[in-house]
DNA sequence: CTTGACCTGTGTGCGGCACCCAGGTCGAGA
DNA sequence: TCTCGACCTGGGTGCCGCACACAGGTCAAG
């Protein structure tokens, strides 16, 4: 089997493969004499567990932790369920952020229909963003982990 | 007003408001004899503006558009409606996926709670996590935006 | 005159890929 | 046999919004 076969089975881009193979989450059963990479059943179950973590909220590092200890013959899935306690407290937190950031940004649309253009004086830049601008919000890291499609 | 008195005003750190000199969305006024950035209100109001649309959603390329069309004479106002409109509708399908992700979460730490710790067999690697996990989920981008804290 | 807080430019890392490049390899059809 | 196009290889860059580090210069206060 080769790359391209191995990431359609597991439904993933052939380049997302190719990344999975960097940093060392997924191996190539072997090489052809020229050097091409050969895949078996396997490696797509592997880039399926790595897929079915990812969708699970972990991160590609956790999966990495979660292989190399099954690879080293311990039982991944006490450290799994505490991993997975952590990344859903945290995702609560982000959850949160994003839903009060939508509230404001419906906030916005609706205050700005009843408010005019500004014209750009020196001052200001845009009136309309100053105006609805709360003091230093302050950001935090952006929503990570896997936010799935449709 | 020297570099960090102007971030402090704005409610920043001093790396932060390096960044957006970095990239062109804040000018300092002018330099000391030495090679000191000197900055005065204005530049703390336009950093105040840009994490004024931050908090709105606006992606600092946004705020780098609305600033080079004031600078240009012509109204941002517009431009930033119409954006706003867009990044809502973004934002709004990401935290529609991320409420999805907090869901299969939450089922997935319920469902391990019945299920035993896996083996390592050389054939999975954690059998909790690829008891859960859909047929190729198909990750998109994630959760981008200012999620604001506290 | 020293201390320590600030300044400067520049570079790297984070996550999870996507995309591009130059060049090699392969099977199938003309 | 030759060629075509689809695949392979390694390596690099870009995205986003910073945070952090480094080496060296500058400045006011004690």
């Amino acid at each position: 089997m080769q790359l391209i076969d191995c990431a359609r089975q597991a439904g993933v881009t052939a380049d997302t493969l190719r990344h999975y193979l960097r940093v060392g989450l997924v191996e190539a059963d072997g090489r052809t004499a020229s050097g091409y990479r050969t895949f078996s059943e396997r490696s797509v179950a592997r880039v399926r567990f790595v897929r079915g973590a990812l969708a699970l909220g972990f991160t590609l590092k956790d999966a990495g932790e979660l292989v190399a200890m099954s690879r080293r013959g311990t039982s991944p899935c006490p450290r799994a369920r505490s991993l997975l306690d952590a990344r859903l407290e945290e995702q609560g937190r982000q959850l949160d952020a994003a839903v009060r950031l939508h509230r404001r940004m419906k906030e916005a649309v609706n205050d700005w229909k009843q408010r005019p253009d500004g014209v750009p004086d020196g001052h200001s830049v845009c009136s309309l963003i100053e105006g609805s601008a709360s003091p230093a919000p302050l950001v935090t890291r952006p929503l990570r982990g896997a936010a799935a499609k449709s």
